[in-house]
DNA sequence: CCAATATATCGACGTTTGTCAATATGTTCC
DNA sequence: GGAACATATTGACAAACGTCGATATATTGG
């Protein structure tokens, strides 16, 4: 933990080692409270039923998928896709409005687009 | 679940729905391998330590830092920013290499374009 | 109102994850 | 070789997560 202080030339210079370092960690990293934001988001495409969700959802010629049409493609029970689809949504991946008996899902690519920004 | 054969145009209209829907849920959507493998690499940006990690390495002028500089602005201990570095290294979202004493980390950009073109 | 359907919530479970203290491994200098 | 230091590994523990069955909450049609 202790290295950054030694610019000074005449200090031993290790065998492998050219620049003695200094790498002054620029401010454009990160703040905590962003970092939490931007885990949130990634925690919720870190799960492959859920990526295969948001693809399917994203996909669609139609731009949006009734709830119930998504639930046999990914091979889980009713309750655990409806968990899934509630976690992108509170994440901002995906937008969702009742009609009728069904729930519409549809990709936010406003939000999809900021994360990808993240990463830039 | 069932929904997807009432297509027939006599079928009873429903109130707030106009569309009966369809959706043929187009075959673009991920494989479930392929979503493991994404999976993974969301994994380990789903973390805000990491996050952060990841910005310092990746934001620095040098173009890398030495683990010994990343331990202190992360307010974890050294074990921990170990482990945290071993997750973005085995997601092949950073590259390490050891000269002397250091650890030397570098963002891999390949890697994270990948990650971001699956966000698209 | 009642039956049927779609979706969401709850409770429970096994698994994974983030964290740390303690310790091990590796590298340089004397 | 031995001291000093940087980094990685191990073991343990609490918290979070994915999953399901059972159940609750709409909403439509009769």
């Amino acid at each position: 933990m202790t290295r950054t202080e030694s610019a000074a030339p005449g200090a031993a210079p290790a065998k492998a080692s050219t620049k003695v370092c200094c790498s002054p960690l620029s401010d454009h990293a990160l703040t905590t409270s962003q970092a939490e934001s931007l885990a949130h988001a990634f925690a919720a495409l870190a799960d492959p039923v859920r990526l295969r969700l948001l693809s399917l959802i994203a996909t669609c010629d139609a731009g949006e998928v009734c709830a119930c049409d998504v639930v046999a493609p990914l091979g889980k029970s009713q309750p655990t896709v409806s968990h899934h689809l509630k976690v992108l949504r509170e994440a901002g991946l995906v937008a969702a409005d009742k009609r009728g008996i069904w729930m519409w899902y549809r990709a936010v690519p406003e939000r999809l687009a900021e994360v990808r920004a993240a990463l830039a």
